[in-house]
DNA sequence: TTGTAGGCGTTATCAG
DNA sequence: CTGATAACGCCTACAA
């Protein structure tokens, strides 16, 4: 209700109000013993200084907007929790918005962001090239702008991400060590990070003299239902298997959701796991040792994601100067593979 | 770089700073034909008000802060979600801050809000007492408190939360009306939540005259590594199925963590789930569906908890006066049970 | 219908 | 070492 503010504090203490400032911030310019009685009674009387004042004085509000597809995943749940944890290091704060792969949903949350008098963005595109023209202008006037995970974007600006040509490359590979040839794949949206994912399946395949199979590339419609979208994949998967000579024995999943709907399916279609059909795919979830078989997994490095983003940000709200001329760099970081039952073909 | 402002505008239309803020915030005293030319002018330079001196102003800064303890798992990256959508319905933002179920983590994450200038917050308490001195001087003060989740917390304010003791009672008797009498009841941390979904499961094994079996009351230590935890888990329930005379047929899992982590852990036993031991638990997860035997889970209303929690919340925010004097209400929603394979004993 | 002036709470500059 | 004063960008009485 009543806040305190400096003024009144100086009045009671018979002070200048630009005084009381400088004793609460320790300026060197105010005597020990004045500093000890303004520090003193600005606890008594429960003293906040108002933030958004300080804020609009020093032009910055130490707020970083953060824009990704959805909340509720794993990955992004992980990402943000790290960057949680790094923006707080660096006394900043995250304001968080989903896109859900809209674009105008995308826009609307920039808008809202900026609305907010953020100092940055962090951003998972909702496409390749959504709000593309906004994410430019903004960058180089008045907000700097990092992309992390979807960075096959054409904006100027440091991006972080996986090598994922080399993570479905590895977990390919991994597949073809235990004897497994038949591998389909399955794909989500179709965006930069599943091509790469998928090319790099494609050339291990290619090195181990396996022909690349289009039956074998499955692309599964998210914008459905949940039943839908298990029905769907449960067909495709049905389909696949019902030809004996034909029928895969591995399956990699290039998401998160595929990766872990695809067991239940398989349960559901009582498919043996691994032995009719070995199971590797990206996923940051915990659950992948509570799945039934345990799941092997490629998994992302969320903590270094979500540090270096940070830190490249904060590198570029200090440096006030012109964006154009820095020379921006692209993380392309390793992810880690656990074999776990899914992928046990040792038996 | 070069913001924009109100005093630019005015000087080149060759107006007063405040015509231009008035014909932009479409006052009733300024001409259409100026109102126009301002706009016209404002959209030409992309003019973007300062919500920072904005707020200064109007005293308030429309954002919401939510503290919880974790945002990882699946019940609190919901609850995220839905607070979110209905936040920016009312032209709120989000930031959210975790607790870690620490104290300590948790001051700060008040204190780090309150610097923020935040309008208000909603927060899952990290145990039943804490910060509770804090919570009450700011809710009586500067900034109103919501509880959510966690509501067994002697703090005079709207609280909003699941029937704790009803679910518990539901879950538990639908294992009975399944033929399973020996039951057991995974519990985390032992604070309200817990108490009283224990609390309904000993009601249901009462109304249903089965004794209570203090062995079946099963604590897990959540401040392990997720492996000790599981080790731990696993030893316990081993232990429980060694005497053939005394051993469960049936567990209850009463967080999102200990009922899915359980199904990988009878896995690894090699107990069948649900001949040997049906399972049921509180969990949010989508994945309940794709684990493997799918899981019977109780479900809590998110998207309500979220939006009832936004709305009080808004409410306080609006109604500046005297918050001691409001009656305050206690929310408490039903849970839903979805029956999957993990409890089916029909055959 | 428009303009002037004051203030929100803070920090920064400069003078005393 | 301390104090007066201006400024951040916006809004809003009140005066013209």
């Amino acid at each position: 209700m009543n806040k305190v503010t400096l003024k009144e504090l100086a009045k009671v203490l018979n002070m200048s109000v630009s005084t009381v400032s400088k004793a609460l911030n320790d300026s060197h310019e105010i005597s020990d013993a004045t500093k000890k009685i303004v520090k003193k009674f600005a606890q008594e009387r429960n003293y906040q200084p108002n933030p958004l004042a300080k804020y609009l004085k020093l032009g910055r509000s130490n707020s970083i907007g953060v824009i990704l597809p959805s909340i509720g995943n794993p990955f992004h749940s992980q990402i943000i929790e790290n960057l949680h944890n790094y923006a707080s290091q660096h006394n900043f704060n995250l304001i968080i918005m989903q896109s859900k792969d809209s674009e105008e949903i995308e826009t609307k949350a920039i808008k809202a962001l900026l609305n907010q008098g953020i100092d940055g963005i962090i951003i998972s595109p909702a496409h390749e090239t959504s709000n593309i023209e906004l994410l430019k202008k903004i960058h180089e006037s008045t907000c700097p702008v990092i992309i992390f995970d979807r960075i096959n974007y054409d904006l100027d600006t440091y991006k972080i991400g996986v090598n994922n040509f080399q993570s479905g490359f590895n977990a390919t590979e991994e597949l073809i060590k235990g004897g497994r040839k038949k591998i389909v794949i399955l794909c989500g949206k179709n965006i930069g990070v599943t091509k790469q994912r998928l090319a790099g399946y494609e050339e291990a395949l290619k090195r181990n003299s396996i022909e690349v199979n289009q039956n074998y590339i499955v692309y599964c419609n998210y914008n459905n239902s949940f039943e839908e979208f298990d029905n769907d994949l449960k067909e495709k998967i049905a389909y696949l298997m019902q030809d004996r000579a034909t029928a895969p024995n591995a399956i990699f999943g290039t998401t998160d959701t595929l990766t872990t709907r695809v067991l239940g399916i398989l349960a559901d279609l009582e498919i043996q796991v691994p032995a009719e059909l070995a199971v590797i795919g990206f996923a940051n979830t915990e659950i992948a040792n509570s799945l039934n078989p345990a799941l092997s997994t490629i998994r992302q490095p969320t903590a270094e994601i979500a540090s270096l983003s940070i830190e490249m940000l904060i590198k570029l709200i200090a440096n006030k100067k012109n964006r154009s001329q820095i020379d921006f760099q692209e993380f392309k970081l390793d992810s880690s593979i656990q074999l776990r039952k899914s992928t046990d073909l040792s038996s």
